[in-house]
DNA sequence: CAGTGGTCTAGACCACACG
DNA sequence: GTGTGGTCTAGACCACTGA
């Protein structure tokens, strides 16, 4: 099918394509599915299959440690509350299970589209110049808990990458449905010999490369695809 | 479902559980594909499906540069092959389109259980002391091939992860079914200024969690979960 | 051999985009 | 309203595991 589709951009319908490959409709989709997982094919409801463009490139580790919020971050803060986080994290921070702690919402775009969202996890010690009356919530507040943050001294990052499904939340964020699948990046940041803050960003695993850039500038465009078997 | 069953091992088969929700079966299995997605069940045909263990952490980048086949490597090399790469491994390595590189096969293998195959490349300009009668193929080339490769001092290296479905090769060596969703590490290492090996490495998505340590030392043990929506 | 997950079919209806 | 992809059904058969 790519050989034979890849010169033009949109593919005929499902049901056309099934008839053409003399299969049911649901063996078809099936065959998409993992075109579109391997970032080959964009498939919009109510318009259509076409050609993927090749994944962009996002980068997601540098070898400079760096706050979020510094200022060359890609982030656009979105909104910041404060609530007690999910067991899972509330671990991960090392804090109380039922302590409450600053979580900003943040979203990443590139190229005018949505590629990635994050929740980061501040502990409150982290930021305890923080007060009050700064802001009560929105993406004020959320600036002012980045900007508290770079007052600590940042000793070291480190961070995973697994597959996961989108959620309800995240998927309207990046534009999908819910059970898309992303690429969960957690990234805990450490400052004073603990987790000071605790980022999960959820990027589109169809669209998105993450890259961990290592050798300070020389950026590569390099084609996803891999040798057939 | 995950709470009513997360207690026990194994669940029920999936024409039991699609009548205990009354759904058609594929609509079941759809349910459980997402959660095997997630990580959180395992199924094996023949078998059944049970509750899956945590993922297991697999460190893909070091804050120490390193090549392939150092002391503490923990990939096996299996095999070793001189060919011309897919015309996308070529271009990494700034290679001519038909020039033939060194092509190692090596696996990884975590708690017994097969996690990742790799395909490395490296062209022969990298290992120019590698004389033809030290091994004609196998195991034994590979190792002289790594060998090789130290005597390069390591300038860099850059990584890229991205979504993948396994081809049949990559299927049986990864003990999943063609199709099945992996984590496709790409690796460049820098050496004298330019590509000196050309790294591919193929992750089961539904066992790993791929860490990027940056702190040198402190192992974290995390729960993949997330904020529920 | 029986039981499991994996694949496939033929059809229906739903949610959404766009003219 | 029309056409698209997304979901669901009820059933059949296949491939594999393990007793």
């Amino acid at each position: 099918m790519e050989s034979e589709f890849s010169v033009g951009e949109i593919l005929p319908n499902e049901r056309d394509l099934a008839a053409r490959f003399g299969v049911a409709r649901a063996t078809l989709r099936q065959a998409l599915e993992q075109l579109e997982l391997e970032g080959r094919l964009q498939r919009r409801r109510g318009v259509g299959t076409t050609v993927a463009p090749p994944r962009v490139g996002v980068a997601v580790g540098t070898e400079q440690h760096a706050w979020p919020g510094s200022a060359d971050d890609v982030w656009q803060p979105a909104d910041c509350t404060l609530a007690v986080p999910p067991a899972t994290v509330a671990q991960a921070l090392e804090s109380g299970r039922d302590d409450a702690v600053h979580t900003v919402r943040r979203s990443r775009v590139t190229h005018g589209q949505p590629v990635a969202a994050e929740l980061l996890y501040v502990p409150r010690e982290s930021v305890p110049g923080l007060t009050a009356i700064d802001a009560p919530s929105g993406p004020a507040r959320a600036r002012a808990v980045l900007r508290e943050l770079q007052h600590l001294e940042l000793e070291g990052q480190e961070s995973a990458v697994e597959l996961g499904s989108a959620r309800a939340g995240e998927a309207k964020e990046l534009d999908r449905l819910p059970g898309a699948p992303v690429l969960v990046v957690t990234t805990r940041y450490i400052a004073e010999g603990r987790a000071a803050a605790l980022s999960v960003a959820t990027y589109r695993a169809d669209t998105c490369r993450l890259t961990f850039g290592d050798t300070g500038g020389v950026v590569v465009h390099q084609d996803p695809e891999r040798r057939a078997s």
